[in-house]
DNA sequence: TGTACATCAGTGAACGCGCGTTCACTGATGTAC
DNA sequence: TGTACATCAGTGAACGCGCGTTCACTGATGTAC
């Protein structure tokens, strides 16, 4: 196999990008080698470098593409939920508390703690922040359209529990902890 | 150097299990070798397997060693509170959105991703688990004597606002996703 | 209480392994004329 | 449109390195008499 194509490698990159943004969420970005992401990627190690600078640096894009994907996921919640006369954030509060395959493991939980051991400067971190802030935009947007704003419940306490309740469901494995039943939804 | 006595070899072990806890906490536990941990114990890392079995099971100790030692500051935290009136809980939640030095984070935090992605039957799991049932515990037990409970809003969901309110300030480390001014109280 | 011996906590070097990264090479793709 | 050459995406093996773990050894501690 000699060289691929502009448009093939492009298509390369962007399918390890992909591959590894599912990886690292189920597994962690120390838990999972640059062979694994290539093999999954339908390609050997050795091409890796010739679009990354570094694993560090297919982190980065690898996390923004996960709190994006989820974030676009949030917005067609939001959506359905609208078009159907339901609350907006309590429809993407059911979305995030319902069970996902690991690979769907909500970004902030799974990233959060690399972002919090990482330097501010770091492009992992930085890709983190504007994750977080782009979901709670998604979030505070879908709440907007609400006829019903509960007062009093500051917006990001609301997503905090949110957070909170899914992290420690995930991690303690057990269902108590979750802070309402979960619909069958993906 | 020969055999140390039996009284200072459980002083060593202990030692490695407090240093590992602090390292691990700070670092995660993936991040952190043997030889680190044995050398800030101020031994070889050779030793280590006189010891425990594996580092896996040096984790489990140093996981239920953090939230043991968490569970005793929150305690102290709310007896302090009690006895000049104010509200255990809320001293605790005061407390825990604090500014501490990366050993002393929040094991809730510092091992959720670990454990998520263990199997129930893990003993690291296992520790997260009992953990965060002592930390609920003990959260729970100092809203009891508190004259005012506010109904409507269920523990566990204060709890997990709590914990994810930490886990977003810490991660995105802005000060914006506290939810409450944080005292200078260590 | 002393003495001789067995035990075993700790040392320091080594082992195998998997990781991130590098590199010489290949051959289809892209470019210049 | 064809042809000759340069480019470079991808291959597969190798490189250092640090990790968890093992091991032969040491010598103070613990034990038996």
């Amino acid at each position: 196999m000699g060289r691929s194509s502009r448009v093939q490698a492009g298509e390369n990159r962007a399918r390890i990008v992909q591959v590894a943004s599912d990886l690292f969420r189920a597994r962690g970005i120390e838990a999972v080698g640059i062979a694994d992401v290539m093999k999954a990627a339908g390609m050997t190690q050795g091409g890796f470098y010739k679009h990354f600078a570094s694993k560090d640096a297919l982190a980065a894009e690898a996390c923004a593409l996960a709190f994006a994907s989820a974030a676009e996921t949030w917005r067609d919640v939001a959506r359905t939920a609208a078009a159907e006369g339901r609350d907006g954030a309590a429809a993407i509060a059911d979305h995030y508390a319902s069970v996902r395959p690991p690979s769907r493991t909500c970004p902030m939980i799974a990233f959060a703690a690399d972002a919090a051991r990482r330097g501010s400067g770091d492009p992992v971190q930085r890709a983190f922040r504007e994750g977080v802030q782009t979901l709670f935009e998604t979030f505070a947007d879908a709440v907007q359209g609400d006829p019903t704003p509960e007062a009093g419940e500051p917006l990001r306490s609301r997503f905090a529990a949110m957070v909170g309740s899914n992290l420690l469901v995930r991690s303690v494995q057990q269902e108590a902890w979750a802070s309402r039943a979960a619909p069958p939804a993906s």
